[in-house]
DNA sequence: TATGAATGAGGATTCATTCAT
DNA sequence: AATGAATGAATCCTCATTCAT
C-alpha cells in the first residue's frame, strides 16, 4: 500500500507559496516554493500536479480560512449591528495579523492561473458573511441592491482598510473603527 | 539632428503593454509587448530603459488619464452632490469603456516593479478628486476621518463597481447608480 | 536518491570552456560552451551557478593542474639546480603539449570575473614551486628579493617561453633550453 | 571641401577606449566608449570604421607610445649598462604612471580582434629597444639566443614588475630596482 | 559631418515539469 | 514516495553597426 500523502508537507508547500507570492508575486518559482518549504523541487509536484493546481488550492484555502475566522465566535444574537461589528473587527484584525495571507490572496485574485471554478468555490465560503451583510442592509437603501454586489463592496472596503491598518499600525484600531462607521452608514 | 524619439512609438508601446498586462498579467514579456506594438524587440528599450521603467510609466499614465477624465467637464457649481455624482458616473463609465486600462492598472498596483515613487506621483493626480470627496463628506461622520483613507475607500468601491458593470453590461447603469447610493450614504 | 551530479559532465563543461576561452577569449558564450560539451544550455547552470563561477573554477583547476604536473616526478635530491631544471622543463613541455590550457589561463588571468579569492587560492598551489625557486636563488642576488615577486618573474618568463615554443615547434627544445639559461643566470 | 576629421575627437575616442578596456576588458561597448569620450554613438564610426579598427589603432598607439617614452632622453653614451638602466627605469616608471595604458595593452594583446598585422607593426616600434637589450646581452650567455625571444622575456619581466609596483606603490622603487638586478644578471 | 534612434541576433540566466535513481 | 538533476524554450536586456535627419 502506498504511503498516503503527507498533510504536513502539503501544508508546508501551501504556506511557503503564500509567503513567496506575497513577497514576489505570482511569478514565484516552484523551485523556490519547494525550497522554502524545506522540500526538494520534485516533491511539490507529488502534492500538486501543476503550479496552477497549487495556486488554486492556495486561493481556496485562504478564502476558506478568512471565512472561518470571521464566523468563529460570532455572537448568537438578534442584534444585527453587533454581528456586523464582530464581522468587521474580526476580519480587519485578522488581516493585520496575517499580512502575508492578505497580500497573497490579492495577488491570486488577479492571477489568471486561478480558474473561474476556484473563484466560484471561494464564493461558497462567503454566504454566511453575505447573509449578515444582507441582514444589516435589509432596511436601508442597499436593501434593494444585489447582495453579491454589496458583499463585494464590503470586501473591497475591508481590503482597503486592512492595507491602511498595516501601513500605520499605531492607528490600526482607529482606522478599523472609521471603516466600520463608513460601513454602517453605507448599509443603513 | 538625428531621428527624434517618436511619440507614436512610445505610445504604441505603452498601449501594447496595457493590453498585454490586462490579458496576461505583469508577466507579459517585453518581446511580446514590442511585437504587438509593431516594433522590434530592441526598440522597446530605446524608449524605456527597463521593463520596470515601462511599467512605472504606464502606471503613471493610467493614473493621470483617469484623473483627467474624471475632472474634465466637472460642473462648476456649489452643489457638491452634483459634483460627486459627476465624478462617480464619469469614473465608472470610463472604467467600463476602458476595461483594459482598468485591468492593467489593477495588475500594476500589485506589481512590485512599480515603485513607491510612482505610487506617490500617482497620488499627485488624485487631490482634486480627494478634494471633492472631502467636501462631500465634510458634514458627515466621515468628516473626521483622514481624507486619504476615505479617498482610498472610494477608489476601491469604484473599482468593484466597474468590475460588476463589466461582468453584467446590461445592468451597468443600475449598478453604477447603486454604487452611487452606497457612496452617498457612506459619505453623508 | 536522485541522479547524482555527474563528474564527467562537469569536466566536459570545464574542458569545453577551456577550449572556447582559448579560442575566442572570455567572451565565449555559455550556450556555446554547453553545446561543445555535448550538453543542453541549461545543464551548464546546474553545474555552475553563473558564468563567473565556471570561470573561477576553471581558473583554479588549471592552476592546480600546472602545479601538479610540475611537481610530479620531482627528483628527490639536494641538487637544487637539477630540481630547478626539472621544474622548468616539465613546465614548458606541459605548456607546449597543452596550448589551449595555456591560452585559456592567460585569458582568465586578465578576466575580472575571476575574483581575488580565486587568485589567492591559485597561489596556494604555487608554494612548492616558489620554494624551489627560492632555494635556487638563495645564494644569489635574488635572495634578498620577495619570493612572490621572483616567482612571478619566473612565471612570466615561462609563459613567454611557451609562447615562443608554440610559435616555432621545431626549435621548441632549443628555446626551452635558452629560457633555462636565462632563468639560471637570473637566479644565481 | 569636407572638413577634416578632428584629431581631438579621434584621440578622445582612443583615450576613452583605453580606459574602458582597462576597466572592463575588451567587451567594452562602442556606445560606452563614445559616451565616455563625450561623443555620440555614431561618431565613433566616423573615426574608426569598426570596433576592430579602433582596437587595432589603440593597440598600435600604445605600443608606439611606450617605445617613445623609453627612447626619449636615452643617454648618448657607450655605457651600455647605463642605457639599459635608463630603459628599465623609464619603462617601469611609465607603467606605474599609466596603469590604464598598461592594463589596456595587456587586454588588447590577448584580444583576437587585434590582427597579426598590428602585432607586427607594433614590433616595428621595438627595434631600438631590442637593440639595446641585444647590446647588453652580447657578451653574456644570452648573446647566442634569438634577440626577439630575449626581447620578449624582457618585455614580460617589465610587465610583471609594473604589476607589482602598482600593487604596492610604497615599494615601487625597490621593486623596480630588484627587477633591474634580475634583468642585468640574466643578460650578463 | 554630426547625431542618436533603429535593428534583431545573441547574451546570461530562469523555469515548470519530468524522470532516473 | 522521495530526490534533485535534466531539459530547452523563454526571459530581459545588450550591442555593433546603419542611416534618417
Amino acid at each position: 500500500m502506498a504511503r498516503p500523502l503527507n498533510d504536513d508537507k502539503r501544508n508546508a508547500i501551501l504556506d511557503s507559496a503564500m509567503r513567496l507570492i506575497a513577497e514576489k508575486g505570482v511569478g514565484a518559482s516552484t523551485a523556490d516554493i519547494a525550497k522554502q518549504a524545506g522540500l526538494p523541487t520534485g516533491s511539490l509536484f507529488t502534492y500538486f500536479p501543476t503550479k496552477a493546481a497549487l495556486y488554486n488550492a492556495l486561493y481556496l484555502s485562504l478564502k476558506v480560512r478568512i471565512a472561518d475566522v470571521i464566523l468563529a465566535d460570532l455572537p448568537d444574537t438578534d442584534d444585527i449591528e453587533r454581528k456586523l461589528y464582530h464581522l468587521w473587527s474580526t476580519w480587519t484584525r485578522w488581516g493585520t495579523a496575517n499580512p502575508l495571507a492578505r497580500k497573497a490572496l490579492a495577488q491570486l485574485t488577479l492571477c489568471d492561473l486561478v480558474t473561474a471554478e476556484s473563484r466560484d468555490a471561494g464564493m461558497q465560503a462567503a454566504p454566511p458573511v453575505i447573509e449578515i451583510v444582507s441582514q444589516a442592509s435589509a432596511r436601508g437603501l442597499m436593501g434593494k441592491v444585489p447582495p453579491h454586489y454589496v458583499g463585494a463592496l464590503v470586501d473591497s472596503m475591508a481590503g482597503t482598510t486592512m492595507d491602511f491598518m498595516l501601513a500605520d499600525p499605531d492607528r490600526a484600531d482607529d482606522i478599523s473603527r472609521s471603516g466600520f462607521l463608513a460601513l454602517r452608514q453605507m448599509l443603513t
